[in-house]
DNA sequence: ATAATTTGGTTTATAAAATAAACTACCTAT
DNA sequence: ATAGGTAGTTTATTTTATAAACCAAATTAT
C-alpha cells in the first residue's frame, strides 16, 4: 500500500540538500546555505548525517585562506534519492 | 528555490493517513490502522493532530457495542494537501 | 457467574529529530 | 588591540515520533 520513506531523506533540509546536490554536482557549503535559506548549525548537522549515510561526499578546502566545505552527491545518495521519490509517489499519486 | 513542506503533513504516518482518507471519502480506526500498519497509539496521536488542525473530522460512533471512530477529510485538509503536494514537487522534479 | 482475552482506543513516557544558541578559529579593517 | 565578519562545529533545548502502559467495554472460555 504504502512504501517505506527513508527517514534520512524525509527531512526537509535534508531533502533540499539531496535535491540541490543532484542538480548541481558540487556545491560549497555556503552556497547551499544560501540557497536553503538554512542556519549553519542546522545545515552543518544534516550534511553531516547525509555524509556519514555515504550520501554525499564532503571534501574540506581552503578557498584563499578561508575554510570550504565542498559538498557532491554519491551514487549511493542518487540511488536512495529516487528510491525516496518512488517511495512518495505511493502517497501523493492516486 | 524551495517551498515550505507543511510539517503537519510532512510525517509518514498522517501523510498516509491523509492520502488515505482522500481516496476513501471516509475511513474508521481500525481500517486505517490496517491499511497503515500504524500501533493505535501512534495512530490515535496522529490522527488527533489532523483532527486540532481542521484536516480531517473525526466522529465517534459505535458498530454495534463497540465504539468506532470514523474519520473523513475536510475541504481544509484536501487544500492542505494539495499545496503540500506542490510543494514537494520543488524538491522531486529538477 | 466469573475469570481470562480481545477490541478499540487514550494517555503517558521515552527515544529520536530538528533547531537554535553558543562557541571556535581565522581573517579584515579601524 | 579590539571590533566585526566569515566559515563552520558543538552543545543544549525544543519539538516530534513512537512505543509502552493503561482503560473500559465486549467477548469467550471455565
Amino acid at each position: 500500500m504504502f512504501k517505506e520513506l527513508n527517514p534520512l531523506l524525509h527531512s526537509e533540509l535534508r531533502l533540499a540538500v539531496m535535491s540541490l546536490l543532484l542538480s548541481v554536482e558540487e556545491a560549497d557549503f555556503v552556497y547551499i546555505r544560501q540557497q536553503t535559506g538554512a542556519t549553519a548549525g542546522n545545515l552543518s548537522v544534516q550534511i553531516e548525517k547525509l555524509s556519514s549515510a555515504g550520501y554525499v561526499e564532503v571534501t574540506k578546502t581552503f578557498k584563499g585562506k578561508m575554510p570550504c566545505t565542498i559538498c557532491k552527491m554519491t551514487p549511493k545518495g542518487v540511488d536512495a534519492f529516487e528510491e525516496y521519490v518512488d517511495a512518495l509517489k505511493s502517497y501523493i499519486m492516486k
